[in-house]
DNA sequence: TGACAATTTTGGTCCGACTATAAGCCGCAT
DNA sequence: ATGCGGCTTATAGTCGGACCAAAATTGTCA
């Protein structure tokens, strides 16, 4: 991807063993992963057969299936005999993965899966923020206040501010006491983080988050659900806001 | 399991192509997956080489590697060349994946988890009733008393029956018009009809779910988001209690 | 004794052959 | 013509065996 220049199919994989990170298996998913979610392939095409696309991206026959088997687990494509390797409609996908999460966001993220995003964001964090005053224990408190001081310390726009931000949100999940509700509160999180890019890119950081931070912090200090509940709700709406000017498309 | 006296570990595949239904390598992950959901393999533990767990498996490495690739891309192991194949803690499983939901429950469920699930639910559907209520055309309406209709026909003790259900719930989540919502919800109605079967068995089927399910339709087709809502929380919380009493375990 | 090097274990990748499945075609009978 | 059933054949599925690469362990030497 640096300063080859060529990978002409644009899916070529790297030949040279070096820095490969990944394993291949994991890259080749990511690339057609990526492929899939952007469009390029669209649900109910047919792949190359196995030999073909395998030797297309010049690896093993046994490297593309592990891929393909990968993908398949995520629900992107469904591999029968004789029939090939087709790309199930979107509906089949699990769209709350974290991979298919990341390959969504790879490219130029779909504003309208991103509102998505965030309309089940606006009604899964205010819960669980109600569910977190109501069950935590000191200890939850604890790392709760330690994030939020950690945010005041850092910027948003800093990596330890991000970072300060996660944790907080991570803590309130924890707090719940549902693993369910982490899993998916985690996902979710992790997605709207990429759009936090965009709304640097577009320097559209003219909101200080401690505020509506700290308002959920006190309610779920004080045991209040209702008042947490609301306080996750009025700051899930204001990021959404702040996203959707950055990314240039309305409410 | 019958009369070839052996299968010492337990795990052994069918050698007979018989009846497999299933590919090889997705017997095989379903088999390590139950085994690692329901506990048999603790997070943290690490497989036996490939090699050896193959060869016990009676399958070639081949499709073993490809099933470990589905479980590893559910987030229930993590495989790294030369530190083995090791299960990955209950914080990084994708608890909303289908298939895990399956796996979970093959067994017998927990307790816990079934309540987190339905506390999920709980949080989400009403939510999406909403949407629903303002999103809502023509067509929606019509699907929605089409499976309503089934399900008076029809009583929840029959497949039918349980189908038309869940075609209700399926058309009030397209009708959000939000790809995430709908994904989720799905899942999370496909495991919530699994525990249908234990309200069944115990014979627990006092309540007929036809009226909630009607004033919910009602407050979609008048756009009333709010009713919709309310409905639905009402729905749920039923049904909560209906489970948690059939499985003998306290709200 | 501590740092370095050889060893060995284990996953990662590749190859080539064979098997099993089902889509699609062809022909038969209606 | 039409519908059904068997046959063909392309394609995924499975296998076994070989070799590579990385990392944990062990052993060795300064």
């Amino acid at each position: 991807m640096t300063e080859h220049g060529e990978d002409v199919e644009g899916m070529a994989m790297e030949r040279t063993p070096r820095g490969t990170g990944r394993r291949l298996h994991g890259s080749i998913a990511h690339k057609i992963g990526v492929a899939i979610v952007s469009g390029t392939y669209a649900p109910g095409d047919i792949l190359s057969s196995e030999v073909d696309f395998s030797e297309a991206l010049d690896v093993s026959r046994g490297a593309y299936r592990e891929a393909i088997r990968a993908l398949a687990a995520k629900g992107l494509v469904e591999s029968r005999p004789k029939a090939g390797t087709r790309v199930l409609p979107r509906a089949r996908w699990n769209l709350l993965d974290p991979d298919v999460l990341t390959w969504a966001f790879a490219g130029e993220p779909d504003a309208q899966f991103v509102r998505n995003l965030f309309e089940l964001r606006a009604v899964v964090e205010p819960a669980a923020a109600g569910f977190a005053a109501e069950r935590r224990d000191r200890e939850d408190l604890r790392v709760l206040k330690e994030a939020l001081a950690q945010m005041r310390r850092h910027s948003l726009a800093t990596e330890a501010g991000r970072i300060a931000d996660r944790d907080f949100h991570d803590a309130i999940l924890r707090a719940t006491r549902n693993d369910a509700m982490m899993v998916l509160a985690a996902s979710i999180g992790a997605a709207v983080s990429w759009t936090t890019q965009y709304k640097q890119r577009a320097r559209a950081l003219p909101r200080n988050p401690i505020p509506d931070h700290a308002r959920v912090y006190e309610a779920i200090a004080a045991g209040d659900a209702a008042g947490a509940s609301a306080a996750m709700r009025v700051l899930v709406d204001l990021a959404l806001q702040d996203t959707a000017s950055a990314m240039g498309a309305p409410v």
